[in-house]
DNA sequence: TTCATATCTGAGCGCTGTACAGATATCTTG
DNA sequence: CAAGATATCTGTACAGCGCTCAGATATGAA
């Protein structure tokens, strides 16, 4: 309470609880890691009483859907400029690579997306509608470096494998298994680029992270 | 208490408490899904009281651990059948499909093995020591496939995305965005090799789940 | 100005992981 | 076989959790 901001659309009380309980949840999840994002300790740091949230969020899962909702829309747009910054033959790799860092660097919103897609076991539904997704954004990159858009089924194939992939890739590449590896390669940059190569589907490309 | 079974080695009070506990974790996971898995209520299944446990695990971590390693013991051994039924150019791609099968089969005790991993940022050590693991028989099946044993920066590479790929379509096979793929392809074995073999490390193959 | 409604608080329930003192059974030593 | 050391287990307790609900409070509509 008491900081009300000077805000023109303040709904209710708080100004737009909803909103700031998204963004403590966010900003308690960099600090302190997934394992401290309790409902509880949200609304403490929106300043509010642990039965608040009750009244934008069904539960716990749905104040988590918010948060990785945003995690979403955030690899997306990194995504689209990671694609833009490169050229035709590189772009899916740089793709790849984009998808990989964004969970490199946001590794407990990364988190955070994929427990809720597993307790739901699917992805969020906008993933394949959304034309501007990360997932279509691949499937898009794949048909205009070649793949058959008529060949619908033989495009989403390859799309998931992609996708797989990368996903893979982004959970285990902090792995301490791996660490000699990117020594030995000159840095985890071209520890990602290697490994991705090999996949089949990626081509080697230039682009920084 | 009470039914003290009559095995020769008994140590203490219960019998086998540490192996009593695991397998009533293994029990309820199975039953109630990773979510019900609380250290209290493996006490209660087990018959005992809640602080018992801790003179076996030092912690809840600890005993997850405990549950993970039977996971990866059991995922060596389904994966070291499905290569000694495979002829030579299929070893590779019925490994892969045996990872994915089991995960698909054991999909609670996977994210236990996998959430343990994901805190501790590595997978367990003797993924990689000892030779008759997963991830070894994936290793030593690509030098058997033709792999050059002597470049062994290239070799762990091409191990690793081929681990990334599978670990990412056993996470998401079940995804119900996935299921008119299943459909259309005719069948979830179809769907797994269709997958794998995009990623291009892998082969078709003719071999049951 | 009055009233309905959306928002938030405070207390409380049953659950959790973990700590600790005390009881009990087993192993070891004489 | 006796006695003490030690490992094992119980009971109780504490703080924190997700969630519910009655009641207080602020807002928008009449």
């Amino acid at each position: 309470m008491s900081e009300a901001k000077t805000v023109e659309s303040r709904p209710y009380h708080h100004g737009d609880l909803r909103r700031a309980l998204v963004d403590a949840a966010r900003r308690l999840l960099e600090a302190e890691g997934p394992s401290a994002l309790s409902l509880r300790a949200v609304a403490r740091e929106a300043g509010v009483s642990p039965a608040a949230p009750y009244h934008h969020f069904k539960d716990k899962a749905e104040l988590l859907d918010a948060v990785a909702q945003e995690g979403w829309d955030i690899l997306d747009t990194q995504m689209m400029e990671a694609k833009r910054d490169a050229d035709g033959p590189h772009q899916l790799t740089a793709l790849g690579i984009a998808y990989v860092c964004f969970a490199r660097d946001n590794p407990a919103l990364y988190r955070v997306m994929y427990d809720a897609a597993r307790d739901k076991e699917m992805l969020p539904d906008d993933v394949q509608k959304n034309e501007d997704s990360a997932y279509c954004q691949v499937r898009n990159t794949m048909i205009a470096q070649g793949a058959n858009p008529a060949n619908e089924t033989h495009l989403e194939l390859a799309t998931i494998a992609a996708w797989c992939a990368a996903h893979g890739l982004a959970e285990m590449a902090g792995f301490k298994q791996f660490e000699h590896l990117k020594e030995e390669l000159g840095g985890e940059r071209q520890f990602l680029e290697a490994v991705l190569e090999h996949v089949g589907l990626f081509t080697s490309a230039h682009r920084e992270c």
